[in-house]
DNA sequence: ATGAGTGCAAATGCTTTGCATCCTG
DNA sequence: CAGGATGCAAAGCATTTGCACTCAT
């Protein structure tokens, strides 16, 4: 049996269709894969997993949908890594851990308010950060910690 | 006249000298082109510079070479933007400020001992990064400050 | 019914690879 | 003079584009 609709999706669902964009089976698809993943997948991961559901979806209609979310703000384009851009649809402000051998995206919610030595990107998106360029205007701070997962440490 | 070699350029020869790598012409002139060079280039925009030298010189050499400097630590890749691996001769402990509009990249150094919102790669560098993965072993950590420069936000 | 959305296939852009040739150490 | 380095061209991925067709609104 399908499963029930997430929190999250039903609300990616809303927010689409106030944006006037139409609901379209595919769009449906990517919604419900996307929505409460935290592995943070490429276009042709998701391409791959959708296949199932409709086999006869093309590449072009991931890459507009994703884009369709990312103009509404309800993912984020993340390119961790060379090679390819990875989708996050965790909206609340976060930083992002990542294993430089096995390429696991870890997310790091950021503390607002804790003195971290990692601001959070809320805390450091307008003010304080230090020696900006002069007319510099700030929109977000990412943080990206590189280094060895658990199971890659070993 | 060619210029006197810089004090950066001289370390990164003396340095792929003693990793056992081949002094080449190709690689001289790809060194002196990003010794001194603080704007993040490509490997196509080093590759277009370096024709003017080298008309011969090959995509294939470019990459090389790079990879050859990276392996070395002499310098860094950084995917600040999708689409192209940049290559970031800094090898101070610093951030980069990226514009949106223009995709300019402005190094941020790293003020360390600074109670900054924003905390500099060294002392984030191994303790301190609040809720990691455990077991996560942190080699570096990056900064992106997004926005738009100056003459971006006119 | 109408225009946004889709599928398909070709094109683009960045990077890598294979291999014969060259040249540094 | 031997093995690393180069040049060339083709292959490999991720992503974009053009266009005729389809379907949600």
């Amino acid at each position: 049996m399908p499963k029930a609709p997430s929190q999250k999706e039903a609300t990616m669902l809303d927010q689409l269709r106030r944006a006037g964009l139409k609901l379209t089976a595919q769009r449906l698809a990517v919604v419900r894969e996307i929505a409460d993943d935290c592995s943070h997948p490429t276009a042709q991961e998701l391409f791959e997993r959708l296949q199932a559901g409709l086999p006869k979806m093309s590449f072009a209609t991931v890459y507009n949908t994703l884009d369709a979310l990312v103009s509404a703000g309800l993912c984020t384009p993340r390119v961790l890594s060379p090679g390819a851009t990875r989708f996050d649809p965790n909206t609340l402000p976060h930083h992002h851990a990542v294993c430089d051998r096995c390429g696991l995206v870890i997310d790091i919610p950021s503390e607002i308010g804790k003195s971290a030595s990692i601001g959070s990107a809320r805390s450091c998106s307008a003010p304080r950060a230090p020696k900006l360029p002069a007319g510099f205007a700030v929109r977000a701070v990412e943080q990206i910690v590189r280094g060895s997962c658990a199971s890659c440490s070993h």
